[in-house]
Formats: C-alpha cells, sequence, structure tokens
DNA sequence: CCGATTTCTTAATCTAGGTTAATGGTAAGC
DNA sequence: GCTTACCATTAACCTAGATTAAGAAATCGG
C-alpha cells in the first residue's frame, strides 16, 4: 500500500482574515507564502498579546500533537497566501520536524530570559534587528503588543531614542 | 548489526554543584530520579534568571540537536541522583520524543503570555498552585529569579497577601 | 474624494516593582 | 559553639511603564 502524500493545500485570505479561531481543535500548520500573518493571545482584560509574526517562509501553528485547543488566534495582516497543512502524526516523528521544533523551544526560551532582564527599549532594539522589514509593515500597536508594553510606551521608547 | 542501547548511567551530585557550565557544548540530558535542580541563566548585569525548577521526575537539559553551546547553567539545589542520557540523534525522532518537545513547547508559550499580561502576584500564585511542595524547598530569591522580581519585590507581595 | 474609524503621538498623573540600606534570622564552615 | 556568610524582611525612595485623555495623522469604506 503506497504512501499517502501529505495533504498541502494553497489558500489565499485577504488582509484582516481570521485563520484560526481561539478553542479550535484540529488546527493545521501554515506555512507563508507570501503576506503576513500574526498569532496572538486575548488575556482576561480583553488586552492582545502578539506571539509571533510570520512573514515569507515562515511557519504558524501550535505544533502540538496532543488534542489539545488552540490558545492562539492566528490572523493575517495582509492579503497572504498560505500553504496548509493537515497535522500528521507520521510526520511529526522525522528529525527535520524534530530540529525545528528544538530551534523553536530555543527561540521561545530565549524570548522569556528577554522579557525578564532587559527593558523595553532593548527589546524593541533587538525586535528591529531581527526583523528590520517588520518594522515598516506592522502596526506600531502590535509591535507594543509583541514587546508586552503598552502604544504608549512604544512612541515614548522611539522618541528618546530620535535624540540620540 | 545490533542497535546500540541508549548510554545512562546514574550521577550522585551534592547540593550547589553546578551540573553543566554556561557555553558547554555536548551537553547532555539528565533525568532526575532524586533531588531537586534548577536551570538559570546570568544577564549581562549579572542577574539571576532561573528558567526551570526539576524535581523528582523532571528531564532538564537544552533539547537541541543542533550543535550549539547551552545557554543555561544546570545546578542541584538539593543532594541529588541523576540519570544521564548522551543525546542521540536517532531517538529524537521518535514520535513520543516529538509529543514531549511539544508539550513542553507549550509550556513556554503560556510561560511568556503570562510575562506579558499578569502581575507578579498572579505570576506567584499560579507557581504555587503548579508547584506546592517546590515553595517550600526553593529559597525565596529563586522563586523571585524564576518570578522576574527581586527577592524584596517577592517579600512585599507575600506580605500583601497575608492580610486577605 | 470625503467622512469615519482607527492609529500614533504627546502629556499629566499614577503605580508596580526596582534600588538601596538597615535589621534580624538561619545555615554553613571550621 | 562560635563566627562568618548568606537569606528574608521591612522601609524610604526612585523609575519604567501603565493609565487616561486629547489632538493629529493615517487608512478605510463607500
Amino acid at each position: 500500500m503506497a504512501e499517502k502524500p501529505v495533504t498541502s493545500r494553497t489558500l489565499k485570505v485577504k488582509k484582516g482574515k481570521i485563520i484560526q479561531q481561539k478553542g479550535e481543535y484540529n488546527s493545521k500548520i501554515y506555512v507563508v507564502r507570501k503576506g503576513l500573518l500574526r498569532s496572538y493571545s486575548i488575556d482576561k482584560k480583553g488586552r492582545e498579546h502578539v506571539f509571533m509574526f510570520a512573514p515569507e517562509g515562515w511557519v504558524v501553528g501550535d505544533a502540538i500533537s496532543v488534542d489539545e485547543p488552540s490558545e492562539l488566534v492566528i490572523q493575517a495582516l495582509e492579503d497572504s497566501e498560505l500553504l496548509v497543512r493537515e497535522k500528521d502524526a507520521k510526520r511529526d516523528g522525522t528529525p527535520k520536524g524534530f530540529a525545528a521544533l528544538a530551534k523553536r523551544l530555543l527561540v521561545l526560551q530565549r524570548r522569556i530570559m528577554m522579557m525578564m532582564s532587559v527593558t523595553a527599549l532593548e527589546r524593541y532594539e533587538h525586535f528591529e534587528n531581527t526583523y528590520p522589514n517588520l518594522i515598516q509593515r506592522v502596526p506600531q500597536k502590535m509591535i507594543a503588543a509583541y514587546l508586552g508594553i503598552t502604544p504608549e510606551a512604544l512612541s515614548k521608547v522611539r522618541g528618546q531614542r530620535l535624540k540620540k
């Protein structure tokens, strides 16, 4: 019996479109071909917190094979073209998939340490260096929501920096 | 040719012992049989930030197959008995290993969201609920370093809470 | 092209948590 | 057992960032 190929279809979405809602089971993995996505959560006070941005080439979606409901909302920030991949337990076990996860883990580890040890300004500058193009493409308030500060605080930080 | 079994030896360490130093390559994975470990980093200002605690049954060690130097120090907080496991790329690819990683990823994701959205008090109470026994076993200053606050601030938080 | 909505900035005020420092308590080394 | 070092607590003060508010600028829908 032949192996079933990985199911993977293309999806075009308009700017603003919610691709995956919080609480949905049976979540999928999205490879960004063109455009820009973000994943975020909303806390009890109604505030949005951006977990990650995903420009071209990036992959979004809880990498959870366990059947837990998604805790994050995924949304298109620009008209985008995505590759939708069903989660496939068989594929999970590949060394390649494992390495990708391990790398992702390291990124999150660094982000936690960052949240604990550096100021908003330093986090902003790090973001700026890591994703130079995103600064122009992402609205400030979402960058603030990624950095863990308010848009007002980000505006202040940016203002201060210009004086140097 | 027969499969080589996973190399795994037992290691006994005294309280305070540094098991893995920051910057070391060829890092291993430690399963805690008895005792308590922590992994932490030191920032530019010399402050310690606790990444995780590992009581009995827990596993510590960067899950990175890529050869990156460890960014964390691992230390025994009590006299401990560990199972040391060499990293084995073959083992990496198992669905079981993958699921464990995915779960870990979810924990980190929640921790990031937590750092961004809730107060020190709420983080402390969450820690208290999640690891009720650890509160007694771990020095306050390390709990503070896990929560991302100073020992003084933690003391304040605990004091305020008693009045309720 | 135009009104409406959303986003960004600035400024005044407020607050959680940081910093510094002093004190008493607890554990560790000899 | 004593001494030295470390740890927790308290208190006075300070600062980064939150909150609130209001105006300017950009974006959107038609």
